[in-house]
This record gives structure tokens, sequence and C-alpha cells, in this order.
DNA sequence: GTAATAGTGTCTTTCAGACAGTATTCA
DNA sequence: TGAATACTGTCTGAAAGACACTATTAC
């Protein structure tokens, strides 16, 4: 507009075109718990996938648009390459060796989110696999998931079903402690588990019926999450 | 190269190119705690600054040039604009809201170091102001200073002199409590202090003399850094 | 009843903070 | 000698792990 013109605004916007500009992409590495399985990470297959081509799984991503802010992009490639919605995106960190993409010079902004396995739609093109035994990935995504898996760790031992994993409405603490087990693969003695989480959670008065054992109170979050 | 030619490669770049690319810019608090005052942060006043213009001061920083890694953009820009040279930049996270620099569309990735305020040659255009009494800065950069100071006091929670501000060679506890103290804005128990660093200091035998009371013995890092 | 699960009492260890005491120097 | 500073002994309280114990259900 003409009263922002100035000597100074001039200087400033020609100096900025004279650089040359990467590509920006996110790459989201989306955690999961699936039934019977371990911590695991949701791959997809590029849609112009060819057999016997070179494509490899990788992690949903998407180049960033312009005005747009990296966690609308990242929920965008979520909702276009793997039909996922309802997330919250946490930023990792950028990934911006040279030559980790083959296709020119692209910095990647890795993302992070975790969501129950029921929200994934599995298709021909998206996989469930566990970090512990992943396959080769494309670019440099196994480092991101690594860099993932630690994060959402970290979270889990800080407090209750950080992310959101257990199903809606009140649980168990048998039901928080096995999440966290299987998102931090090691054991936790009961006790202890419970004595721990106890100031984070509040009683609802409704028990847990028809399983073996003394019924089970349901509790929910102190602080509920969103 | 002529054999890396395939039908798969070809498709990928074209849509490479057809994305429109923010300008990446790197920004970093460089920040020290110099003498009688408590944490600081260098911020700089662009070289072409007019009397009177619209400029103020900024964290130093530049945009990514192609081929360069972040880091090393970080430090190039730090030996550029501040005269400023062995740092280990870490990075803190990526500020992209639409609108952050009126110049056009530029996406920061925001860096952290801390070095000793005896390596930052002052001049005319740079100047350490107290992290607590910011100065109205440009852009974004009074948030990334806040960030940046939170994860520097973070590291100074979990052990000794993690950035290396104690002048090089050994030093007593009271000298590492005192740095402790002013990085944190906050007073410390001396003996509690002195026995959860303890495990990671080293003696070594020599004492400093010449001052009041009781010689202290200096030590130095179990783990020495770099 | 028995098996299974939920939940508690309590002991030990560890660690941080508090506080008082001892040790060694300078003036 | 006294003041100042370095360092240590020891008490308390909080929190985690271990382990045994009680409580309540299905079968």
């Amino acid at each position: 507009v003409a009263d922002n013109a100035s000597p100074y605004r001039d200087a400033r916007r020609r100096t900025l075109d004279e650089y040359p500009r990467p590509s920006v992409a996110v790459d989201t590495a989306v955690l999961t718990v699936p039934e019977g399985a371990g911590l695991s990470v949701l791959v997809t297959l590029p849609k112009d996938a060819v057999r016997g081509g070179p494509h490899r799984w990788r992690l949903p991503g998407t180049f960033l648009h312009p005005g747009e802010l990296l966690s609308d992009a990242v929920l965008r490639s979520l909702r276009e390459k793997a039909g996922v919605t309802g997330l919250r995106p946490r930023q990792l960190r950028v990934f911006d060796a040279p030559g980790r993409d083959d296709r020119g010079w692209v910095v990647s902004v890795a993302h992070l989110d975790a969501v129950r396995a029921e929200s994934i739609p599995l298709t021909e093109h998206t996989r469930l696999v566990p970090v512990e035994a992943l396959p080769a990935l494309d670019f440099d995504h196994a480092e991101i998931v690594g860099t993932a898996v630690v994060a959402l760790r970290a979270d889990y031992r800080r407090g209750p079903d950080p992310a959101g994993l257990l199903p809606a409405g009140p649980f168990t603490v048998r039901d928080l402690r096995t999440l966290h087990e299987r998102v931090l693969d090691e054991m936790h003695p009961a006790d202890t588990f419970r004595r721990t989480m106890l100031p984070a959670l509040r009683t609802t008065g409704e028990f847990r019926r028809g399983a073996r054992g003394k019924p089970a109170e349901l509790y929910r979050r102190v602080i509920e999450l969103d």
C-alpha cells in the first residue's frame, strides 16, 4: 500500500529477492499403539508408486504452501495422504542435511503426533509398522522416526497418557498402565505406577465390572486433554 | 547424469519445481552473563541502519544459502554480523507465523548458543541486553529470546555449566554456583548445590588462595566439554 | 471354596533442603 | 584473636521401589 512505501522498505525488499530458496517440506511421524503390537508409526507409499519402481515407504509429508502455517501443512498432508484428521502436530526439528532428498534442495520440518489406531484408515498405500522393526524408509525418515519416538516416550514418563491414546471416557489404572508399558516398551510395578499417577487422576465412583477379580474403579484425568 | 535418468526420477523432479518457496532464515539468540549483569542476549543493528529510520535491534541472522547446513549459516551470520566465532548453535524451532517478516514470506529457524561475554566484541552495531529488560526487537525476535532462555535454563538445571560460560581451566564450586545463580536468576543453597554437583566434578588437588577464608579446592568437569 | 485382580500398609533407599557444626585461611 | 569462607554431619520429609497384606469379584 502506498503509505507503507519508504526508502528503507524498498531497500530491504530488494535484498530478500536475491536469495535462492529451498523447498520447505513437513514430514510427520504419526505414532500409535495398535491392538497386539507395540509403538508403531504410520508410513505411506506415494500415490504414483510404480510396481518395481524405486519408491519405498515414507512418512506422510508435503510441501509448505504460501501463507500456510507449518502445522496446517501437516494437517493437510495427513488428511490427503492418510485420511487422518483431528491431530495436533508438534514440531520436532528441521532436517537439513544436503542431499537428504535426491529431488533437490529440500529442508524438512519434522513433526510428531500420536493418535488411536482406530483413527487411521488403512489402505493399500498406508501401513502401521512397529518402530522397533522399521522397514527401509525413503530419505532420512528413519532418523525422524527415531527422534519422534524419543520425544513421545519422554512425554509418557511425565504424566498420564498425554497424547490421548486411551479410548474416550473414563479408564482404569490398569488400562493406563498397560498403555504406558506398550508405549515405553518397559514394565512398571502396579503399586508404584498407581501411586505416581493418582495425583493426576480423579475418581468417578464408577467401576468396571464383568472381568475377573475385584472391580477396578474408573478414573478421569484431573486436567482433561484439549 | 545419464544413467540416473528414469521415468520415476523425472516425474518427481517436475513435481518439486511446481512449488513456490519461502525464504529460510536462521536467527540466533547468543546468551551470555556479562560482569555485573544477569543473563543477557546479543542484539545487533543492521549495518545499513539509517538514523531515525524504522530499524530496531534484532537477533543476528541470515538467509540459508544453497547447499549450506543451518548450523553453518548460523556460524556465518555470527561471524559476519557480530564477529563471534567458536560457537556450537543448537536448534530451537521454526518460527513460521505468516506476516512475521514484513519483507515477504520468511520462515526462521531459531537457534541458541551461549558464550563468555569476553568472546563478543562490542561495536556500534552490537549490544548485550538483559533478557529480563529487553528493548523492542524486530520481527518476532523477542519470542525467540524467550524460547532460548527457557531452553538454556533447563540445561543449567541438569548439570554443571553445560555451555562453558566459566573461564577456561579449573574452577571452585563457588564459581560454579554463582554462575548458575546468575543464569537461572535464583539463589541456591551452597551445601545442596555442592552435593548435587560433586558427582559430575573431579578434584585437581589445587586450591585457590589469596581470598578471605578457607581456600577452595579447584575442580574440573568429569566429562570435559568438546 | 479358589483364582484373579484391585488396592493399601509399610519398610527401605535415595535425595534434596535445612541447619548447625568443624576446618582453614586472612587481617 | 575474629571474621570470612569452605566443607561436612545429620536430621527431616518426599518419593520410588519392593513386598506383603487385605478386599472384592467370577467361577
